[in-house]
DNA sequence: AACAATAGTGTACATTCGTTCACCAATATA
DNA sequence: TATATTGGTGAACGAATGTACACTATTGTT
């Protein structure tokens, strides 16, 4: 084997015990450098090998979290072409992938408003192009000429929110349990409204000013 | 002053202490009980008198929370009488407890997706007891008879998502800025497409299969 | 006035932490 | 083949942390 992909891979195994500790409930920010390195087996120093810090490598796992997203948006792209039950799709893949990447998910959920400014400001930054790229595609699939650009950014963005926001519910839940579902459907029925308000909605009026 | 007054007063002092240190940008479950008693000018064993440990502190701040949101709530039944301009109303005087209890919201923001379990759900029970309030808030105010009780609950823990989410977004821009006031019209035109999408919504249809 | 209860003090100790430094052994380069 | 580069090692440090224990001084009780 290589000497560079030697190093790949205990930076990966850094990567990866990190992962493993906040799966096993440890909350990231509080994960010690040694930790990290005792259980990628090696020894501390050499983890400055690889990182300059903690923070470092969180960063290196948004990025890891940016990739896996997009490969998320891939999958829905792909699975959802006639456009039926929509809502019922998008949140039963997510929940998939949720629990397919649970220490990812968790550390995002962690960060997002936990975790240092750096940390989370990538984050934002991963969710935020996420949001940018389901307003295109509700821009192509849908047609709701009514909404600019702007207002079906926000409203993306709103969509966005709800599901991350019950991320760490899912996560509370044993898979495939009776709270589970009914979270999934508490999500679903959400996002409907969502839809059916971004139906009605015209972006030139100038807004209603009773609710 | 008597005994007991004094053991409140410096059980205060550690919970303010806390606060403290969560408003210089430490993460709370990365505060030492040492430094919490340092800064509230106390020996660090004297913290023992008053809690087992931080976690217990913090669930002590999450009380205070939950009084501090009912009193938020109290407020919003006040001012709101005529349900004018609901959500902007509702937004801005949101921002405006957010900008006076700072620190008390970025342990809210910090702790509802990366503290310990127990924190988490007492932070998440505070927040579904409000929105249980505000719907039933909803329920007197408009008339959405097509809504059934669950639904409605269910929509309200959406309006309490969408805010809750932002405000960790609203920390982090300084008070009167032009980001800030971008932010609340992002917030404002989310809470009125939940609003439009909840005029529409009928509980007892068997749910739209198209999105 | 004597006694009991207790909030706060001060010392001490074992852990754990991040970081330093010199060193080694295997790989890449010439 | 000789040399340079570099990923990983191991010992050592100063600092910080949670907690135990004995103590003091003040307040409340009898």
């Amino acid at each position: 084997m290589t000497r560079d992909e030697k190093k790949q891979q205990t930076r990966k195994s850094l990567m990866d015990s990190a992962l493993l500790l906040v799966g096993e409930g440890e909350n990231f920010s509080n994960i010690s450098l040694r930790e990290v390195a005792k259980n990628a087996g090696v020894v501390p120093t050499a983890f400055y090998r690889h990182f300059k810090d903690m923070e470092e490598l969180g960063l290196n796992l948004v990025d890891e979290l940016g990739m896996m997203l997009r490969k998320l948006m891939r999958s829905a792209r792909q699975s959802q072409l006639p456009a039926v039950e929509l809502a019922r799709n998008s949140v039963e893949l997510y929940v998939r992938y949720v629990a397919d990447h649970r220490t990812l998910f968790l550390f995002m959920s962690q960060c997002r408003t936990g975790g240092t400014p750096a940390l989370r400001s990538g984050i934002r930054n991963e969710l935020g192009f996420f949001a940018t790229e389901l307003a295109t595609d509700i821009r192509q699939a849908s047609s709701l000429p009514r909404i600019d650009t702007q207002d079906l950014e926000i409203i993306s963005q709103l969509i966005i929110t709800a599901v991350a926001d019950t991320t760490i519910d899912i996560l509370d839940q044993p898979e495939n349990s009776l709270q589970l579902q009914e979270l999934i459907e508490k999500t679903i029925k959400q996002l409907r409204v969502i839809f059916l308000g971004a139906t009605l909605w015209e972006s030139a009026r100038k807004s209603s000013k009773t609710n």
